[in-house]
DNA sequence: TTATTCATGTGAAATGCTTCACAAGAAATT
DNA sequence: AATTTCTTGTGAAGCATTTCACATGAATAA
């Protein structure tokens, strides 16, 4: 159960965020018509540094051609084998109310390889109804039926009082990941990964700026 | 129109986040009724270190009191202050699609002092129909209805296609800070605020942690 | 009152990340 | 075929962030 990558070196959070951008903007420059595209260009289209750019993407090969630039589509593949989005996860969503109901909709998780499968919801109101094909299961069934359908990722939008409860559910049911969406720090074991979304912190720095007349390098 | 921080040391992104951070865990330190708090104490419910907590609080000022802590409504006040939460923000969504609308009911937003005041829909069958109390409005009328209204702040949740008119629009009428939730590149003049936020990106990095065993130092 | 404990605030050191600058190699041009 | 142009890949330098370590000062206990 050894790392896949070759050298261990350590990989931070803000290459593989801009392995994410580049994949997103690789997408866009293949409809566009490009075959290749050289660092300046990725660098301009994301306000970054060419250098940044081949920087990034040395951790993991040479994937250029010197003179030419890198192939779009070729490039665009790499970056999805390294992200692993190359390939079909099993997400559930777990609490469908607002957010939860919003994202069974969300185009952008598709299209990353990212399918919800399964919803999970305690009001019996929402119990048995249907949402974009998913029919909403009983929150008491959630180790269950995570467990026997290979749910590999959680989506956790339920209120911050319950979370860790089911957390810990689904980490019984052998979750590899959890992104969570409710305000609160939650605990899993070492072996399962968690991230948290909090859509208000975005504001919050917009907040900063404005008060402060902020001029960051990078506002990305 | 200088800014506010008295000596100009160029705040981190990484520092703002955690001041959002420490804001809502003091908000639930206060719930649980403490009355100081250690950076220590603050530092293991955030995995952060202590000092961490201490050098980001010092850039600001020094707020707590040395064998004791920090008193938790003052040093809550205080950061609510430095991030410009401690007053009320008028903000607009625009684009009032799945994603949309599930934003006019987060409660985190008005918790933080973001106060949804309007909507805009290009969609006949939307427009004047009632969310949460508010009336989507035609978004013909944005920029007038605006500038009238002296929105400051606005998230723009249509399709990628149509994003940058929304932006060139919304910038004409001053507003000073952009939450763009489509998933594309967008231009604005440098005195407005644009931060992106790409909600599979979080799900990017799970995979890339689970795909490559990745262990990082600081899984946030 | 004095001693002890505790925890802040902060220069300095350590670590990590970004940018520079250039050798090397491929394509295009003459 | 030789020359020029272009752009990669990468050590090294530069810069930024985090952590260390300790002097300082407040509160508590003796």
């Amino acid at each position: 159960m050894s790392s896949e990558l070759p050298d261990k070196k350590r990989i931070s959070e803000s290459t593989i965020h801009r392995l994410s951008m580049y994949f997103r903007t690789l997408s866009l420059l293949q409809k566009e018509g490009y075959e290749t595209v050289s660092s300046k260009e990725l660098a301009k289209r994301e306000k970054l540094t060419p250098a940044q750019v081949r920087k990034d993407l040395s951790f993991f090969g040479s994937f250029g051609t010197r003179g030419l630039g890198y192939d779009v589509v070729e490039l665009k593949a790499k970056i999805g084998e390294i992200l692993g989005i190359d390939r079909h996860w099993k997400v559930a969503v777990i609490g469908i109310g607002n957010i939860g109901s919003a994202l069974v909709s969300y185009k952008e998780f598709s299209r990353q390889g990212f399918h919800i499968e399964k919803l999970f919801d305690n009001d019996q109101r929402k119990i048995g109804s249907n949402h974009k094909g998913i029919v909403v299961s009983d929150i008491k069934n959630l180790e269950k039926e995570i467990a026997e359908d290979g749910i590999e990722m959680v989506i956790i939008t339920v209120p911050a009082t319950v979370a860790q409860y089911m957390v810990d559910d689904v980490v019984r049911a052998g979750v590899k990941a959890i992104l969570n969406f409710a305000p609160i720090n939650l605990k899993v074991p070492s072996h399962v990964y968690l991230r948290n979304e909090n859509m208000s912190m975005e504001l919050e720095y917009l907040s900063f700026a404005i008060v402060n007349n902020h001029t960051p390098k990078n506002m990305k």
